[in-house]
DNA sequence: GATGAATGAGACTTCATTCAT
DNA sequence: AATGAATGAAGTCTCATTCAT
């Protein structure tokens, strides 16, 4: 009905559009017709831009992966003069577990994806495997797994725990972890 | 017509298929109809057993909790005269991780419900609280949600990486985590 | 809405309302919509009673050919006392093709279905071998794919031509194919 | 962006196209999509030839009938000197039924559109006429459409049955059915 | 002359759920 | 206590066709 014929950024608009329903309602909400309801886009343009619903799907995710990862990487730069390396993996963990809920939904979802399907295994790889080059600017290549896996552990149960966090308890697990100096790997 | 004509078990039976399906389908895929077919159960009685859909999905999950921590309780409580309770932690991690994808699937499954819905965060946060305990026998408590983050962050991981577990980077991890002894808390 | 909440017939109240609108509007006007609609029944009944378009289409077909035999049959077993049993082909020939172009629409349907596939070809060879029984009442049995054959043929270009049919020259016709009696085969 | 920036004979290649889809998947698959992806052409290039399905579905058809006659003309032109005209119907029925089985999958879907729809009746009908045009080069004027008749139905019987054609058994029948001489029009 | 973007209609199908028995 | 019949809502996807460039 509407004159707009054509919308160079609508293909990204769906996108985020795609992700704001699968935090609110899970993957299963994504459908097409959400999609092109919450965007407010015909339904023919979504299997347009997306032929198939997993098309979509995983177009989103890739778009997610992106996105954090620019922020994660901008975080872990983030080291003012003489810091302890180390707050920065504090940081990361406290505002992203704090913070986001959507970034907390987003990744669950992904992961149950994960586990039942290769493409998106190899997405996350992928993801982590940048992530890891990003902390590898401070600790040593065999800690950053670890780290990585704190990371997530501690981020995922804070969203299901009611509890806050403990700011002190973490950033002791993550020193000891750690160790003083990031070249450590001995107990 | 069959001769079966009452079934007792029938209800856990129909869980146990529940999470089968779950386990290869996602929940997505844990209908009433591929429940009923998979255990080749008439498809009234699946609303007679379980009244909502959404029942049936928490039913199945409340019984994976139960059977979990079973288990969980059973390897941690294994712990020869002597040995470093530490071990008992490795072993977890690598031998859980390594072993039956389906629980990883059934996990990350119920994660993605858990960030969005209260009633499965609750029966998340009942389970974990019942991990702890048992993780009690052997650690400080303010020790367990980093032991039990630390678990959780590499057993997803190592699902989703394609390199298997290194046993020794994960011991030096978790024992660098933990301390020497289990009631250290501080650096 | 309304109160009928069973009736047992609906199985070939359907079939035959499948029927008419391929007959109408060719195989592919047969959906589950326009079907749906003419026997005004919900949608979900459609696929209830037949899970696949396709089992439609089939089942559809196969109440055809008993339907169709049974008159076929009917009209090879009226051969008044002393008659020439020829009479009985071009009266099939005549009346078939002058008569109903429904049989023939649906036939044409059926055709182009079995020369792709394998379930049709089957059902359509089932329908010839009794076709041919019938026809054995009369005719040696070598003689009958032939006789069926030139039947097929003429009510197919019938139906195509303008032209009415020549009675006294299908007469000839069938009289010079089939000979004085059925049993001769040599030129 | 392609090299090939115009091409003179595309119409043609699309219309050999349609008539490859139509004889893989019926003319149900004949869509804009599939011939334009399946001639590699872009989909706006097909509405530009043939500004409706219908349009490209008639011209195919057209197309089919033009090349399909030139054969048949060939094929009873070819009489040897001396040669029994009517071995022309004989190999004209075996060499057909025998071999391609797209001509008679095409041939089908054909019929079932023409007997639902006047223009490609009209189209058949010529095409009919010019058939027996070939005919009457050596068979009498009343005969041609019952032999046109029977090659037709036995073509089309041979492609639904599994058995092979008998051609002694057909032979004689052509054989009966047209007489010693073409001429010949009484019993 | 030729084509990429876009869209509205409708297709098949799956499914949770209700209800009479 | 248990189940077969039935249905309404919604989902994914395909497609003919239009139009601006």
């Amino acid at each position: 009905m509407s004159t707009r014929r054509t919308e160079p950024g609508r293909r990204v608009r769906l996108l985020e559009t795609v992700l704001d329903l699968i935090a609110r309602d899970g993957v299963a909400g994504a459908t097409y017709r959400a999609v092109a309801a919450a965007a407010d886009v015909p339904l023919g343009s979504m299997t347009y831009h997306f032929p198939t619903r997993d098309d979509m799907l995983y177009a989103a995710f890739s778009h997610l992966a992106d996105t954090q990862h620019a922020r994660f990487d901008q975080i872990m730069a983030a080291s003012p003069d003489g810091e302890d390396p180390r707050e920065r993996v504090v940081d990361l963990i406290v505002t992203h577990g704090g913070g986001y809920g959507r970034d907390m939904v987003l990744s669950a979802e992904l992961y149950a994806l994960a586990v039942r399907d290769e493409r998106y295994r190899a997405l996350i790889q992928d993801w982590m495997g940048r992530s890891r080059v990003s902390l590898e600017r401070h600790f040593a290549p065999e800690l950053t797994p670890m780290i990585d896996a704190l990371a997530e552990g501690l981020v995922l149960h804070s969203h299901i725990s009611t509890e806050p966090f403990d700011v002190d308890r973490v950033r002791a697990a993550v020193y000891r972890l750690i160790g003083p100096s990031g070249d450590a790997t001995t107990p």
